[in-house]
DNA sequence: CAGAATCCGTGGAGATACTG
DNA sequence: CAGTATCTCCACGGATTCTG
C-alpha cells in the first residue's frame, strides 16, 4: 500500500546471502525491477512523513520523558540538558499540533504550563521501544563496524 | 540503562489522564523528578544515535528497497525518484560504514556495483515495520489534528 | 555504469536578550 | 515561569560537471 510499509519477505537461506557467487550480479540473474516510485507518492507516504517528524534532534527524548509522567516547561528544560528554550518550545509545539502532546495552562502566578502525552502519543511509545531495543542490541556491532571502516 | 530505552510504565486508568483536575498541576502533586540527563550520556545514548542515523531523508527508503532484493547503483537511482547521485552515494556509504549495507564490485566493463542488506540491515527491517505500522494506523488521525490546529 | 568534485541555497538549531 | 524575538552558523541536500 505505502512504499515503506510492505514488510519485505524473509530472506531464505542460500538465496539472500548467496555463497555460490559466479561473478554475475544477483540483480542481473533475477531481473525483476519494481516499478519506479512516483515522486508524488513518495512525498505523501505516511511512514516517511511520520519518520521525518519523529526523528529530529529532540522529539524522541521528549516523547520518552513525557512517557514517564507530565512535565512543566522548565522541568523539561532542566531534564533535557543541552536543549535551548527555542528548540524546546518549537518541538513541543510541533508535538502538540501533531496531537502527540497536550499543553495545559494553569492560571497561577507565575504561570504554570504542563505537558503530557495524549493517548496517541502514548501509542507511539510501543513501536519506539522496538526500535530502541534494536538500537541497544546492535549499537556495539554498529560501532565496531564503523570503527573498522574509518 | 539508556535514556531512551527504559520502557515507561503503562499508564493506569485515572492517573495518567486524570479527570479529577483540582487546578493543581500533576507534576506539583507527584513531585519526583528524575535526575537531569548528563549531556555526555545523552550524546552516547545508542537509541538517539541510531535514530538520528536512520532518520535522514533517504536511509529508510533505501533500506526498505534493499530489503526486497539487491540493487545496482543506477537501479536505485531510478527506483528512488528524486534522489540525487550525490545523496545516493553518500547515504549508501554511510549505510555501508554502519554495517547495514554491503557493496560488491564486479569487474565488468563498464563496472557493476551491487548493494544489498547485511544480516544486521535485515534485522533492522523488523522494528522499522513496527514504526511503519504505527504510521499507517495513525497518520490520518495526525493529519486531522494537524489541520485543526493550523 | 558508477561514481567524484564543486558550487550553492535552505532550513535546522544554538546563543543571546527581552517580556507578560 | 514560560515563553518570544533576533541573529547567526553550519550541515543537509540539490544541480551540475567531469571521469576511470
Amino acid at each position: 500500500m505505502f512504499i515503506l510499509h510492505r514488510r519485505p519477505a524473509e530472506p531464505k537461506e542460500g538465496t539472500f546471502m548467496s555463497t555460490t557467487n559466479t561473478g554475475v550480479p544477483a540483480s542481473l540473474r533475477d531481473h525483476q525491477l519494481p516499478s519506479p516510485i512516483p515522486i508524488g507518492e513518495y512525498e505523501r507516504c505516511p511512514v516517511t512523513d511520520v519518520l521525518r517528524r519523529v526523528s529530529d534532534k529532540w522529539t524522541l527524548v521528549l516523547v520518552t520523558l513525557l512517557g514517564r509522567h507530565p512535565y512543566r516547561f522548565n522541568e523539561l528544560h532542566r531534564a533535557v540538558e543541552g536543549i535551548s528554550q527555542r528548540m524546546l518550545t518549537r518541538t513541543l509545539r510541533t508535538l502538540e499540533s501533531d496531537g502527540l502532546v497536550e499543553r495545559e495552562v494553569f492560571p497561577t502566578l507565575p504561570p504554570t504550563v504542563e505537558y503530557r502525552l495524549t493517548p496517541l502519543g502514548v501509542s507511539l511509545l510501543e513501536p519506539l521501544s522496538a526500535l530502541a531495543d534494536w538500537a541497544v542490541d546492535h549499537h556495539a556491532e554498529i560501532a565496531s563496524v564503523r570503527q573498522r571502516t574509518i
